[in-house]
DNA sequence: CACCACCCCTGGACGC
DNA sequence: TGCGTCCAGGGGTGGT
């Protein structure tokens, strides 16, 4: 459910609680959540994952470094810190990275695979209880983006129209399929793919081939503006989302399709149809996409 | 190569 | 109340 406006209003919420602070210590709790840094690109396949990551020490985590920098791209996020080493935190379905003050009291709750101390005494905790999520530790921010995010097309944010019509053409695959290819674009999850094709009009099933020009324009402008407002509204919460200070989301409130099947269309009041589309719950309007 | 089905995982909703 | 079943979904993997 995290996806890019959940990420990058994570990140907003960090910067000012994390930059110029450093850790001054670490506590993994559930050694399988973390990879790196000298495993394998992408990490381990689930069944591998189990292996315990070599190279794990509490610099590699960060310890003792200040940090510098609050990376996104797409949906991932990476602290990283003055000596260039990073760690990238993916959320997944249902991870939280969130920070806490020090005084408040501390007591791990259920899911909580990693806690960070920093040097002012507050904590930064991930947890993430569907483990889809994960944290993948790098020597240094180029690392990281050489060996993980490499794979990652233009983020939404900041995708052109060109960009988009490129990395559509030749494929035939349907159009909500490849939105969700984070080859393709990175940051779009089922939420925004679902409420940037039904503000651009367009039909969840048309061959990404067949999209034109002007209409991918149309859909870069709808998923830019869309993910911007939602970011603005501190991202969507449909269960686990919290930002760094644990605050819920209120984006969810507009959406005009996603989670509204079988209620009126906002725009022409026909009935929102639910389908399937690449393994994902699909919801649009007959009469306004096509 | 392009694409797709399947799987990982937990908790919440729902039916009986 | 309790138990079973289904569903949510990001993204890696392996099959077609």
């Amino acid at each position: 459910m995290p996806e890019l406006p959940e990420v990058e209003h994570l990140r907003l919420t960090l910067v000012p609680r994390l930059l110029g602070r450093s850790f001054s210590a670490a506590r993994v709790h559930r050694r399988d959540v973390i990879i790196g840094p000298q495993d394998p690109p992408g990490g381990f396949s689930r069944s591998r994952r189990r292996r315990r990551p070599r190279g794990l020490s509490p610099g590699s985590l960060l310890v003792g470094a200040t940090i510098r920098d609050l990376h996104r791209t797409g949906k991932q996020l990476a602290i990283v810190a003055e000596d260039g080493r990073a760690v990238c935190i993916h959320l997944g379905m249902s991870g939280q990275l969130r920070w806490r003050e020090s005084e408040s009291p501390y007591r791990r709750a259920e899911h909580e695979h990693l806690t960070w101390r920093l040097d002012d005494g507050s904590r930064l905790i991930f947890r993430d209880p569907r483990r889809f999520g994960g944290v993948w530790l790098f020597d240094s921010l180029a690392d990281l983006q050489a060996r993980r995010w490499s794979g990652l097309g233009p983020d939404a944010m900041t995708i052109t129209a060109d960009q988009l019509l490129a990395a559509l053409a030749g494929s035939h695959r349907p159009l909500k399929a490849a939105l969700l290819d984070q080859s393709v674009i990175a940051g779009v999850g089922n939420i925004y793919a679902d409420e940037a094709l039904f503000a651009a009009r367009l039909s969840p099933l048309r061959s990404a081939a067949d999209v034109r020009p002007a209409e991918a324009s149309v859909l870069v402008r709808a998923i830019q503006t869309i993910m911007q407002a939602s970011i603005a509204s501190g991202g969507s919460t449909l269960r686990d989302y919290v930002d760094g200070n644990g605050r819920l989301g209120t984006n969810q409130s507009r959406f005009a399709v996603y989670g509204r099947a079988g209620d009126r269309c906002f725009a022409c009041g026909r009935a929102l149809r639910a389908l399937q589309v690449a393994q994902r719950t699909t919801v649009m309007c007959s009469g306004c996409q096509d």
